[in-house]
DNA sequence: ACAAATTTAGAACAATTGTTCTAAATTTGT
DNA sequence: ACAAATTTAGAACAATTGTTCTAAATTTGT
């Protein structure tokens, strides 16, 4: 591993303990033992870290969400592939999805990825819940609009679970991963069959 | 209106336009017309000013969840009621809504307050969901634990919902109040008869 | 009307922060 | 092995920021 995925992984791993807030270069710098210097010589820009790191994000999401080829899977077996997926970089990359917004007015490049990411996102989805309707594990009487609007409502429960874990279930100590998982639950339970 | 006055509103209008991370004392105080000093006279941290406009926030929305003694209502109307007093909320304090992970954690109060205030309102909620679902206008087989967790993603499609605006919607030139209704009525769509 | 309290402006302070610069150290290619 | 390229540390810079301090201006109470 040299020094600039070191920088990365260090970022990555105080960005999430601290928040984006009050982490400095300098604190990376110091924390992973190399001068500010340095840092600044690999990444000129402290966005120029963020960016990175949301692209590792971004990639990593695509390669998940290609994965099931919606052979032979029932719907269940497949939320539950998309649940352990999507929770784990919720959990890996937790200070993007903390901070989201601020980061997108910050970065425009991230908010623009994120759009074309939603858009991408939407047909498939969309389709997908069609194809498991006529399966019959799907609510098959729903109007497109409704089934539109419930994938944008999916996208908020699932892009700010995260945030709302932050506020309320971090210090009351409820295991994360289930709290995401019956949470997504939630959401879908009105639309099995 | 006297100067304290004065700096409340003016942070809250900045505040609301340009985010959280670049707006600084010195910048209100200018954008308004009086000294730095003067603004530091008044509130000795930013963080008072913050935590000041939170409690504006809280006490209006403490206000509005006790006006609607569910006398006669339609449960249809009631929601119309809710969609509008929050939404009305939201917009008005966008910036605490916008960046409320970080707030939370900069201002703890903030955290303390919301929690306290999600507690006391997700029994409200599951109550006036079993009342209605005996008055034949919401779904009647769902278990309590079930309407539990859809309080919770409530919470989350209403308190972040105008986080996924502010990266999604606002650059298509959607129309806020009407994405918000849509939003909402899409969380209750299949819970209602 | 005038003393006391409050408010205000503006300078000043202290700390921080991202970034650049320079020279030394290290690595790489041949 | 050695010249060239890359990496590194640490000092230095420039700008910003929240906050305090001081003295003047204004308001308030009697």
């Amino acid at each position: 591993m040299n020094t600039k995925e070191k920088i990365i992984s260090e970022a990555l791993k105080i960005y999430n303990r601290d928040g984006i807030r009050t982490v400095t270069t300098r604190q990376i710098a110091q924390e992973m033992g190399i001068s500010a210097g340095n840092l600044h010589y690999h990444f000129k820009h402290t966005e120029d870290i963020i960016f990175h790191i949301f692209q590792l994000l971004e990639a990593a999401y695509e390669k998940m969400i290609l994965l099931p080829e919606k052979g032979g899977y029932s719907f269940q077996q497949l939320l539950e592939v998309f649940i352990e997926g999507s929770y784990a970089l919720i959990n890996k990359y937790s200070f993007i999805f903390e901070n989201f917004v601020e980061l997108c007015s910050w970065i425009p490049g991230i908010a623009e990825s994120y759009r074309h990411l939603v858009e991408q996102r939407e047909g498939q989805l969309v389709s997908l819940f069609i194809y498991y309707a006529d399966a019959g594990m799907f609510r098959r009487e729903i109007p497109l609009l409704n089934l539109k609007r419930f994938v944008r409502q999916l996208f908020i429960v699932s892009d700010f679970w995260s945030s709302s874990y932050a506020v309320l279930g971090r210090q009351q100590g409820i295991d994360p991963f289930d709290d995401y998982r019956q949470t997504i639950h939630t959401a879908f339970y009105p639309y099995l069959l």
